[in-house]
DNA sequence: CATCGGTGGTGCGAAAACGATCCGGATGGA
DNA sequence: TCCATCCGGATCGTTTTCGCACCACCGATG
């Protein structure tokens, strides 16, 4: 008989494309899953993968297992998401996604408060920055900031939240050494894998030198407040930061609207309905701040 | 995560009602699904089942999670049945070879459900009594049983099976007859060529007159059936037959051990090896039949 | 050409799962 | 009533599985 959890092996494998890959995801040794695998093979009596230096590549027979696999996942989903759904208790496991930087310098504290209200709630914050998957069941309550509705998956319920804006921000004193007249080039910080936003401009500051890049939005604003240059940054974390200013005359611009996202059958629990109310009035009130409407412009 | 596997316990605890029926039909220990389904259900946070003095009956959760069970389980045969239908070297013939008794009586309907599975496997049971000889190709499996290991071909590739017990028995009602004083001898009823084994005593009831002699073994049960006497039988024989009972007193004795032999190129072909595996599987299930412990002595 | 990060694959000791066995209790007949 | 036969559950060695540390190999990169 065929072990079915082999088939979540070999679905992370195909998924990866390969096997340390796949480890990596499920969170296991990379030789467990070359075992399963080989074990599933075995037992099926046919290769799923060709072996290649590179990876493991699917067969023929692989493509057409990985579709009933796939199947065999959305059973399992649809059997998972029933059960939780079905829970009506206030104790239990709540997981939520966000971005980092949503985390870091504005919700926390909310979500701390929260727990502190429902000390029998479980609460995950899975703020790693890859997008959980709330129909895999990854995670329950996502929240992201999206720029257009339409984006939106449409399985997914979604409350509307306010929107976001970002400015340009430079260090409080860098700016004052610059009205100083400080000779220091003032250079872009930018985000390796973002660069610079093509509605940033540097406003009446003017910009010099190479960019500085930085891989995570941590780096970037500490390398902000050392002085190093200006950056992009949303509204709610460089009005916030008692070090940071807006550059003058730079606009703001929109990023996006904030969205409580939650799934199907999770909507319905208590401790979701809960903190999507709980987390829907807090963000209502950050709503001036998020808009950058928090502070007066200088 | 939920383990895919936990899934099928839960299936097959919720099909049969209890947990050791379960167990029984999925060829393990009860305490592997006992503890497979509650780890299950610590997973998923909510209980499948209602724990009756009486089996596992299931909750509304439970009732909700067996749609999906069942929709996983579906896909799960698609699954197999695709990648056995796509493997091309799976068509031709299989040529098997055992004893007439082993055939008739405990692995027919396992051979035909293997047909059903294969449906292109063209199959050739060789039962007729004659040893067929592998190294000469005449057949491309044998079932035989083995009282020395010794004795296998040493060229030939075996895979151990259960340990196969005899008894000595008679029909009930010659029994119930006996029990009743009833003055009728009881015979010895023999294969001519066998003779009565030396291990092989009349037990409680005394054995007289003269043998009755019958050429195959199936004229044997049948002459057994009518109450002309006892015999010896081979324990999945005689304790499967309804009309049949072990003579109280006589011991049983291992007649051997069920080996599946294959030999050399025909080993590595998928259909001989799937055959291989499935009736070593079904033949694990039948140890305590073949045994002789599958009824309590009397 | 050396290095470095990636791949699949392999032994070995630790850890988890398993099977065998016993137990207490419910249940249905003799 | 007593006994046999189910049931779920707990315990205890043993087997299987897993994670870890390696290895060889490949390709890109400095």
């Amino acid at each position: 008989m065929v072990d079915w959890d082999d088939v979540r092996y070999f679905l992370a494998a195909a998924r990866e494309g390969s096997v340390r890959a796949a480890a990596k995801r499920l969170g296991v040794n990379h030789a467990t899953v070359l075992r399963r695998i080989a074990q599933l093979e075995e037992r099926l009596g046919a290769q799923m993968f060709e072996k290649l230096p590179s990876g493991y590549r699917l067969t023929a027979a692989g493509e057409e297992v990985l579709e009933f696999a796939h199947q065999m996942e959305a059973s399992s989903h649809l059997l998972e998401t029933r059960v939780f759904g079905r829970d009506e208790s206030v104790r239990g496991l709540l997981r939520v996604t966000l971005a980092p930087p949503l985390a870091a310098h504005l919700l926390m504290p909310d979500f701390a408060d929260f727990a502190r209200l429902h000390p029998d709630i479980e609460m995950d914050i899975l703020s790693s920055g890859e997008l959980a998957n709330l129909t895999n069941r990854e995670a329950d309550v996502a929240i992201r900031v999206v720029y257009d509705r339409k984006t939106l998956p449409p399985n997914l319920h979604g409350l509307k939240g306010p929107e976001v804006f970002g400015g340009v921000y430079i260090a409080r004193d860098r700016l004052a050494a610059w009205r100083a007249g400080a000779p220091d080039p003032i250079r872009w910080i930018v985000i390796s894998s973002h660069g610079i936003p093509d509605w940033a401009s540097a406003g009446e500051v003017g910009a010099a030198g190479v960019p500085f890049r930085t891989t995570d939005a941590e780096a970037q604003i500490v390398a902000v407040r050392q002085g190093l240059g200006m950056t992009t940054l949303p509204c709610f974390v460089g009005d916030a930061d008692p070090l940071l200013a807006r550059v003058p005359g730079a606009d703001l611009h929109m990023y996006g609207t904030l969205w409580l996202l939650t799934q199907g059958e999770t909507r319905k629990t208590k401790r979701v309905r809960l903190f999507t109310e709980f987390v829907s009035r807090r963000l209502a009130a950050y709503a001036p701040l998020l808009a950058g409407l928090s502070i007066s412009r200088d």
